[in-house]
DNA sequence: TTTTTTGTTGATTGACGAGTCAATAAACTT
DNA sequence: AAGTTTATTGACTCGTCAATCAACAAAAAA
């Protein structure tokens, strides 16, 4: 049975599987078997190309992070001016495949991962720090001071829009969500020292 | 040994304490074990209390969230009038007691725990529709409409503020937290249709 | 004073889970 | 054909932890 090769889809079976799992535990109590389980194999080939449950957590949140970096990167490719880029961002963040439970609740728990662990704290301020300068470069423009305030109040923002959805029902509401954020913009004075 | 009328004792002790070791490990991974040897008593005199995990975990975000509660009551009592009525919520979100990285990440991690545990999670809920209705009560004087949405985004952003907090180093800075939360109302059309 | 209630713990149980290992097998190399 | 690398798992070890229990101590009630 072994065909080669099995490591990179092995891999991504098992990342994908440790997202669906923690969103469906809501926590990162999550055995490496159910996950192995859930990815079709035994909790022994997931040690045997992880080491660990550590870097397996780590993987997945690399994952998460990684097609939420692609995607931010896809839309300011396709965006003109300052005003789209910025509306580019905020609809990325609420977009299907970020705005989902599953991911959301994968977030959440990165975050707690962060405080205990060193490298997913890495992670994660890579990811804040990569959100906080996309956001200035689009708002100096538009607001000469007070973009700095201005993004890290919009990263809370967004933060803490994720963090609210994991407690709502039914299905995320991503156009509320971005309402907020384009509402928090509007009446700013604009530029007033470029 | 046994003194009576030590079982308030012993749960007050045990509540506070696992706020701490919750702090300590920023995560919920922390051991009945751990938990009584820091309120100074045996594990078993913990289960004797509390009859099981679960149960310390419940009493101790009942804890976070009634003090907080009760320090809202007492700031709104002695403010006069929407505006200081709201900037006396605000002031309390970020007061000394409860913005402490202790208490952050038992936020954080109630808000985990909320997504496994129904008990937990109308918890949650409750503390938000007493903020959200809080935040209206002083709104709706100010802005008429909108003031439904400024109260979501402006609860949002207490939380996005607190789960920020997590991963930053060094003490809590609340002055620019409040400075977040106040230029998050101002420039908005005021009293638009009272 | 006996009995009951309340407080307290050491020792134990039972379950579960991370990580290891030896063994098996298919594919590639020489 | 023999040897090496890659894939794969069942069985096992070792540790940990929640929960239980029996036993002991002191105060209160009878």
């Amino acid at each position: 049975m072994p065909k080669l090769g099995m490591e990179p889809i092995r891999k991504e079976a098992l990342v994908k599987a440790t997202i669906v799992e923690i969103g469906r535990a809501g926590s990162l109590d999550v055995t490496v078997s159910q996950i192995a389980r859930r990815a079709g194999m035994s909790p022994a080939l997931a040690h045997h190309y992880f080491g660990g449950k550590e870097a397996i957590f780590l993987a997945a949140m690399r994952h998460v992070l990684s097609l939420y970096g692609a995607e931010v990167r896809g839309a300011l490719a396709v965006a003109e001016g300052p005003q789209a880029r910025l509306d580019a961002i905020f609809r990325v963040s609420f977009s299907a495949t970020n705005f989902r439970r599953e991911v959301v609740s994968a977030w959440l728990n990165f975050y707690v991962l962060a405080q205990s662990q060193a490298d997913a704290r890495r992670l994660l301020s890579v990811y804040q720090r990569r959100l906080r300068s996309n956001l200035l470069a689009c708002l100096r423009p538009l607001h000469g001071h007070g973009a700095e305030a201005l993004a890290d109040s919009l990263g809370a923002l967004i933060d803490g829009l994720y963090l609210r959805e994991v407690l709502k029902e039914g299905p995320p509401d991503a156009e509320t969500a971005l309402r907020m954020l384009r509402d928090h913009l509007t009446d700013k004075g604009k530029d007033p020292n470029p």
